[in-house]
DNA sequence: TTATTTCCCCATAGGATTTGTAGGGTTATA
DNA sequence: TATAACCCTACAAATCCTATGGGGAAATAA
């Protein structure tokens, strides 16, 4: 199960997409520098209520994380580093709640040796990293752009 | 991440396994009736080392889940209520971890509504859908005999 | 009948993790 | 200079996970 941090931070990432998309609507601009429209905690908050201090520690991490970045000061707030389509959701993931793995030993980012457990005739081992595939085949795929798509709209199928 | 307990279940669960495959092949018999050759709590700790109490706990959900037999007494021990092609993971981890799905509102089993959520409006709904319709892909159809089978040799591709 | 073996059940303790809070510091703008 | 906003660390509260302990009930064997 996603953790809350990580439901929370796919909730600020869903608002942070909808200022990108108005703001290249806007400029009218196919390719537009991002990072021009931060948006502040106190407007996340606003529109998906939540605790804004629990937040800001979310959005910290996600900016460590190389997905978001930040300006200071008056005016200031959180911004996509990148076109919403170039973030895939498994990276949000990995930054929040860690493995996406269903065991340390089948993983690809967050590797850890099995305790009492050989590997080489663990049957579960080989199982365990079908599920792994099967669900990266999903979350690395799916990016912050399919957050924003309203429930009537078709996901694309292939994007990029 | 599977929790300690699914693992330590998989674990009993393949030397069950063992045991039903060793009993067909020595009746020479195609669909004996199981329940026929317990294994004592105390063989399967021999073979993978754990706390004999906690996987005592552990046997006795998966009884209550139906999935396993039990039998009292000397010579008594657990066993599996069927065929081990018949019992898909995603069963034995429903009983021991809940939700195989990454949110509650997704859900096929353990449905939750969101809080602080409206599921038409929300965008995460429909890409968590796909995670855990991909995740029930392996998990429905990879049973407990995949379990035994060697690292060197090929899993079935569809059985059943 | 008695002893032994094994599963059955419940309560709870200890630790880890998750979730959230508090408070002050730094930077940018007006 | 005042204000708005992000930055950072520590910690508190709640929950969940992992495991343990002790006694009870049933089956078997001597």
């Amino acid at each position: 199960m996603l953790s809350k941090k990580a439901q929370y931070a796919f909730r600020a990432l869903s608002t942070l997409v909808r200022a990108d998309l108005a703001l290249r609507k806007e400029q009218g601009a196919v390719n537009p520098t991002p990072g021009e429209h931060p948006v502040a905690i106190s407007e996340m908050v606003k529109e998906h209520p939540m605790s804004s201090k629990f937040l800001e520690t979310i959005l910290l991490d996600l900016r460590r994380g190389g997905i978001l970045g930040s300006k200071k000061g008056k005016g200031g707030g959180y911004y996509l580093l990148k076109h919403p389509e170039d973030t895939p959701l498994a990276q949000v993931i990995r930054i929040l709640d860690g493995p996406i793995a269903p065991l340390p030993c089948v993983s690809l980012h967050f590797y850890e040796r099995c305790v009492d457990c050989n590997e080489a005739v663990c049957g579960l081992n080989r199982l365990m990293s079908e599920v792994r595939d099967a669900n990266l085949a999903v979350l690395e795929r799916r990016t912050l752009a399919d957050l924003a798509v309203k429930p009537g709209q078709p996901l694309g199928q292939a994007q990029r």
